[in-house]
DNA sequence: TCCTTAAGCGGAATCAATTCCACTTAACCA
DNA sequence: TGGTTAAGTGGAATTGATTCCGCTTAAGGA
């Protein structure tokens, strides 16, 4: 079950893709990642590239993966009220908000890989969430179908929409936050 | 401002595209559905698919379309609880509920619809929910920010979240209306 | 050290969406 | 009815992602 350790070459090209595709966003935002550049810039065939990353949201994923790993220790086991250690609607709460502003930070590379591939993010980072939210949601209210609950304030934080909010129609991340918040009374009677 | 009605020859050109698109769905589901195959079974050249439905997401829109309007009558003016005549808790019950049907029932032309393009979906038809709902919400809630709060009743309606639970998780619609109903605690105190 | 081989590589070929533009023609007007 | 023209048309060209596949090489056991 262990895929033997990635070859030293490999990993060394992960690393120089990563580089110029970090460089590439940068310079150019979303739009300027085409593979064919990225290779080029790399210098490395396409070919690498698809070997390494799957597709062009799975190259995105990875940009976005360092910040992830942090994100996801953070509501797992830092300190309260995002970790271990506050009750169960506080950190709902928090891990909702500290989600919103994750996905804005990333807003541009989230979009475009939710986009590229469908379900691409219902892989991966997504079922970490929905794990993590069905659990608190079961423990804040005992009876309820948590596992459906969880999708149901996830999904408001998707990227496309949230995108399309902030920057069309001037929204701003604190008034979603706060629309959550109204919706987070059913946990607290 | 009346944008002079459409040539003879051009109306009768899109109902030949929308109607090799219909068939070709029908026979080989929405992958089927490529432009060149589209125009070739219609027999127009591919610019013209292009200036009559803007994309290949346009398209699919152009074939949701009829099902769209009756379903929009059915809540601006239909019979109770859908259309006026309820109040309006049981109004955004009700309009949740019947979204979630006609969304399932057209799944595949949506999910590809809203992952073609991104913010395809928030032209249009989503536009119209949302201003509806804003609108029931606001008399169900006088104090709450309506706007943000119909998008996150909406949100997990989204065609490509209810495709994946319903097909790869084995979750029902019915779960899927049960949980947002649990939501919609807040709006009965 | 040498051999074997699975992992990795490059980049040409493929495939589909979308754009472009020179050419038609329906529609309206004098 | 002939002229004018904006709307409409076809399909080749472009663009960019993704696939394919014959060649290369790191890794590790004999």
């Amino acid at each position: 079950m262990n895929p033997r350790r990635e070859r030293v070459d490999a990993a060394r090209n992960r690393m120089k893709i990563l580089a110029a595709a970090a460089d590439i966003v940068a310079a150019h935002g979303v739009e300027g990642l085409a593979m064919a550049e990225v290779a080029a810039a790399a210098g490395v065939g396409v070919g690498t590239l698809y070997r390494r990353f799957g597709d062009r949201s799975g190259l995105a994923y990875a940009l976005i993966d360092e910040r992830e790993r942090e994100f996801q220790e953070a509501f797992i086991e830092g300190p309260p009220p995002l970790g271990p250690g506050a009750d169960a609607p506080a950190r709902i709460r928090g891990f909702l908000h500290a989600l919103a502003d994750r996905t804005v930070e990333q807003l541009d590379l989230l979009v475009m890989a939710e986009t590229a591939t469908p379900f691409a993010r219902f892989g991966g980072a997504y079922e970490a969430y929905h794990a993590h939210l069905s659990m608190l949601v079961t423990q804040a209210r005992p009876g309820a179908d948590a596992y459906v609950l969880a999708d149901a304030l996830l999904a408001p934080l998707a990227a496309p929409l949230l995108a399309h909010r902030l920057r069309e129609c001037g929204v701003t991340v604190e008034r979603v936050k706060a629309g959550l918040d109204d919706l987070l009374a059913v946990f607290t009677p």
